[in-house]
DNA sequence: AGCATAACCAAGCAAGCGCTAGTGTAAACA
DNA sequence: TGTTTACACTAGCGCTTGCTTGGTTATGCT
């Protein structure tokens, strides 16, 4: 039960639902109805409405992980190219996966207490990474300040990116992130 | 029935009901027992549920705003000094006012099409305020890039707080106010 | 042919939801 | 003294919710 494409399916149409009407007001009748098939079925696919919530998180921060990792392979070693990648990767999954990572902004509270533990690692993991960078990136007197607030800071600016930012306008991810790396690297000018 | 104290009360029990359980969790009934009155008796106080939504997200901004008019007036004129007195100001209204804040970070969706039009209004003064700050600040060559991008990402590492920030911890809002703005302003080292 | 499995449906239960209508009461005001 | 005002109550209506139950159909394996 806990992988097939028709779940996958599920889990992405379910994502976008999540974002329009919130979690709450999300009825398992919208759900099959936009899936084309009636309420009761959906509960062969998922044990419970909360599982459903736990699905969609889940995969955006798999990807977002992926990515990232991905991403600093790819990307030079010197600790401004890693920042940058790091920034990029980012910015480009809030837009790729854009339901599921605002699902796990704005519905992480309707978690219950076991879902939130299992997902708390794949985000711990996740913004190790980032501390790792950070730290590389102190180290090397690239930037100054804490290691943990830094990160913190900078991934608060990105997420809250959600709310503004327009993928139709006229800056792409890359920009962004290059200005938000300029505003806290001041030898980088 | 636009403003008692009576209604005060109720707003301020319910932010932190909305904050507990959110808004669509929280039933009548709960913030009616909470009161220690009964559920019909609020409609005495509001007309209906999102009127009490919107009560706690309009206190909340109005307060923020006061609050940071209050900071600028008693800062010292310098761009430094009053992007400092902005950022402490923020950190301190996320603290005294947190539910009221948290819910209109969170909640800000569940608001009907004409709430969101009314309150709009005093996000964007509040909103103006930091982008006159910024710009003076960028003016002055204390920082560099885009007044409204770097708005935006400092609004977004500040309200992020409210998801790590632990009030009785070893950091002050002053200190936290002072390790941010070091961070964008290379000169000021 | 016989069987297993995945996917679905029709029908509905028990509980809970926001909100209304009509009434009572005590203090404040004229 | 009579009237208004603020606040609360009782009792429920009409509807929606997540989820269950018991059974059906399509597909593919052995």
């Amino acid at each position: 039960m806990n992988d097939s494409p028709r779940r996958r399916e599920l889990t992405r149409l379910a994502a976008q639902l999540f974002v329009q009407e919130g979690f709450d007001r999300t009825t398992v009748r919208m759900l099959a109805q936009e899936m084309g098939i009636k309420s009761g079925s959906l509960f062969h696919h998922f044990r419970d409405k909360q599982e459903i919530l736990c699905a969609v998180i889940e995969e955006g921060t798999q990807n977002a992980l992926a990515i990232a990792r991905e991403a600093l392979e790819a990307s030079e070693p010197n600790p401004e190219a890693r920042l940058h990648a790091m920034a990029r990767a980012h910015l480009e999954t809030l837009l790729t996966d854009r339901n599921a990572h605002v699902v796990a902004l704005y519905e992480w509270r309707r978690l219950d207490a076991e879902s939130r533990a299992h997902l708390s690692h794949l985000r711990d993991a996740y913004e190790a990474l980032w501390q790792e960078v950070v730290g590389d990136a102190l180290d090397a007197g690239l930037i100054h300040g804490d290691k943990f607030l830094v990160s913190r800071f900078v991934l608060g600016a990105l997420n809250w990116t959600v709310r503004w930012y327009d993928p139709d306008g006229s800056r792409t991810p890359e920009e962004l992130a290059r200005e938000l790396i300029a505003m806290i690297t001041p030898s980088s000018r």
